[in-house]
DNA sequence: TTTATATATAACAATATATGAATATAATGA
DNA sequence: TCATTATATTCATATATTGTTATATATAAA
């Protein structure tokens, strides 16, 4: 039981750990979006995009609908954003303890 | 700029996105203990455990100082606690809305 | 129907991550 | 010094993830 819990929470981490998925959830922070603004937007291919929004849907962060032939995405819970903007807060200070950038 | 954020963001997830590390850190959530601690309570091998450990240090979440032959670990910054939490109730409700366990 | 556009999937190579077993290191105490 | 305990590292190997290219599907428009 705690185990299942465990790995549904390490899935949610993993949907999260790369950069592009995090950029793209960025851009669906005002709303939804079709797959070929993102295309656009993150300046990657077509299918690397799809099967990004893909592991995003699998693990139940993404929503989607078609809308003619586009495919639109959203993000299901906002509570998606105040992981990412904690994430950052904490990173901040991490940087700024090591007198980084930032 | 903003691709160096997105990166060590995905790293600090990357660094959350595994069950082990996940427990690993509930366990820590009480305070500091040392590697043989973790060892028993996880029913893990040593070596595995430190190389988990490793990982959680070197993305900056655990801080680590040495106490005889003991090495004692803890959470630098309670705020991975917070994602923690955040990331489990974001699974409850969706868990809730499949009307599956929890 | 044919064509164009949007999206998803499959196949592959490259890379990263995981584990277990064995070994190395480091501190302590006899 | 030697033996013991705690921890880290290395090696071999298995598995997973990623990006790219090519292809398939589905909708709409001509």
């Amino acid at each position: 039981m705690t185990e299942k819990l465990l790995e549904s929470q390490a899935d949610i981490f993993k949907a999260l750990a790369h950069p592009v998925r995090l950029q793209i959830l960025q851009m669906l922070k005002p709303g939804e979006r079709c797959v070929c603004e993102l295309v656009v937007d993150t300046e990657k291919e077509q299918p690397n995009i799809s099967r990004h929004l893909a592991i995003l849907k699998k693990d139940g962060i993404l929503g989607c609908r078609k809308d003619g032939t586009r495919v639109m995405y959203w993000v299901r819970d906002r509570r998606a954003f105040e992981l990412l903007d904690l994430c950052r807060e904490m990173l901040k200070s991490y940087y700024q303890e090591k007198s980084e950038f930032f």
